[in-house]
DNA sequence: CTTGAAAAGAACTGCCT
DNA sequence: AGGCAGTTCTTTTCAAG
């Protein structure tokens, strides 16, 4: 259950993490070692589950989606019905991005876009406050934001 | 500034967004279109700026790290001077992956992992309570996620 | 828009130290 | 574990219809 990465491995990781697209060769050429050597590790953390896939990062604003708002969300009531319930509402709002079950003084967090302001309060009022179960409701518009690798190991 | 997109990128996207992976040619396979034509809209979208870059998915459980916690930040001095020391340190704290900068309740919110609830503890008491101009902190445990693809337009 | 082909590069395999 | 050499596959680009 345990791997244990070194410290080559956790620099291919981190490069990894900031562009998915770099070839084995050139995470090599990086870190003075050969092309299959790169490729062997990086398939090894795959197979160790270490790496689940890669996703686009897509431009929202570019889209025209300029707003991201996330909410708490706590549940009036919390009976194991009403969470499977909640559930399959939201991840029918197109306009939720990110579903969290969380512990604390909300039971969800959404990560919800929208074009503008006047559209997240359409959103807000028609399809989050609807939603099954929804009791008190907390909000944080983003400004901006930044991603870090995060610890490693 | 407004970039139409169609049915057909909009699918392109939807795809690439779960699999980064995914060639031209499987694109356009899916959608019934050439490889050419699917690669070139690809790169269309590219140098439009909605589709910037890849990242790994990394496992955090897999390297050991089997807890993730959402802080909400309210600072207790609200300078211009203070925001910029507070996100220079936050920053600078390993276990923190994603800091936000909002607007409502509170000032930041933050992703932090750690390997488990005592590790939790440590990083805040020790890192982010003593961030410069902390004030409230609030905190949720995240027990599941899921990411959907979001509006596209 | 398509097909076909060619060039480049990346992925993968054995074998060796 | 890592490197070298080689094969196979895919991507990427171009030519031409």
């Amino acid at each position: 259950m345990t791997l244990d990465l070194d410290d080559l491995d956790r620099a291919l990781l981190r490069d990894l993490a900031r562009d998915g697209t770099l070839s084995a060769g050139e995470l090599g050429r990086r870190h003075g070692v050969s092309q299959p050597s790169a490729w062997r590790r990086v398939r090894r953390l795959e197979t160790a589950g270490v790496l689940k896939g890669q996703r686009v990062v897509v431009n929202r604003t570019a889209l025209g989606f300029g707003v991201t708002v996330f909410l708490g969300i706590k549940l009036a009531t919390k009976g194991r019905v009403s969470l499977e319930d909640f559930e399959r509402a939201v991840t029918a709002i197109p306009e939720v991005q990110v579903v969290q079950h969380v512990l604390g003084l909300f039971d969800y967090r959404l990560r919800v876009v929208a074009r503008d302001i006047a559209d997240f309060e359409r959103v807000l009022r028609r399809r989050i406050m609807t939603l099954p179960g929804v009791g008190q409701v907390e909000a944080n518009v983003l400004l901006s934001e930044e991603t870090r690798p995060g610890p490693l190991g």
